[in-house]
DNA sequence: TTTATATCCGATATAAATTATCGGATATAT
DNA sequence: ATATATCCGATAATTTATATCGGATATAAA
């Protein structure tokens, strides 16, 4: 309960290991695979997906591999665990209501504060505030 | 990711169900499964459960039930979060050291920021703050 | 032009966590 | 005695997360 996906961890140590080379500098799948452990094809999917996001590029060919496309400091992580994950919330209801509770439900406004406290809380930091 | 289990929003259900009423009435599994559309014996595994970390107590026999037993504004979130599904935490490194990626990993600590963040978010509410 | 090294992409398989169910025991007020 | 409850261990089903496969495409360098 309460955790971040591996996705979402991929994501980051793959974003932390670029910002960490020069602008220009690529990273493959590969070398940020054998460096941190990772599975190859997971995190291969795992970029591509940035990269279809637009917050990485793709170099194909050989000595290809992805750098950094987006100003890390403008994404803030709600949104980044938006566009890794998908839509972002304590319960259900609030991004997707089929819920066989909800016509009767007691805890759904007070649940909501704290689901708005969560999401300002991520709001008020930047992908860079890790990756940096 | 990042959501409640069904677990914690039944507790919560069932909690502000019985506080509603007087003290030392009682609520049977069968009332609140009904009333919510909970199914009968999952409300009754989350209840037990409940019961066994002295949050409510079962009162047996006919006519009996469950009636809130602990002083819910001395329980802060994180704590009954821990008490009804287990150890809180970002990512599983935080409370069960087996992360293929530890040796290595380049995110570890500024998750942890946002980890001590959230707990703390956690802490400065109660289990009243949302039951009432 | 050929080759090796990359990404790309859809489909699928595996594993883990969550959610739900079953069967039968025990307690107790009426 | 009986009906109404909780109690408890085991297991089943479902959903989500994680990992893998197979083959296409792009391109730098030999
Ligand atoms: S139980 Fe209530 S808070 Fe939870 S998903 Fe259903 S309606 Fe929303
Ligand atoms: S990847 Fe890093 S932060 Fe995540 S669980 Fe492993 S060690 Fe912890």
């Amino acid at each position: 309960m309460l955790k971040l996906t591996r996705k979402v961890e991929y994501s980051l140590i793959a974003l932390r290991h670029m910002q960490r080379k020069s602008i220009d500098s690529v990273s493959s799948t590969k070398e940020i695979a054998t460096h941190y452990n990772i599975p190859l094809e997971i995190l291969a999917k795992t970029l591509q997906h940035m990269a279809k996001e637009n917050i990485i590029e793709a170099i194909n060919g050989p000595r290809g591999g992805y750098r950094i496309k987006a100003k890390l400091n403008n994404i803030n992580l709600a949104e980044f665990f938006e566009k890794v994950e998908g839509p972002l919330g304590l319960s259900d209801c609030f991004y997707d209501a089929n819920c066989m509770q909800i016509e009767h439900c007691n805890i759904r406004t007070p649940i909501q504060r704290i689901n708005d406290n969560m999401i300002n809380m991520f709001r008020s930091m930047s992908v860079q505030d890790i990756t940096n």
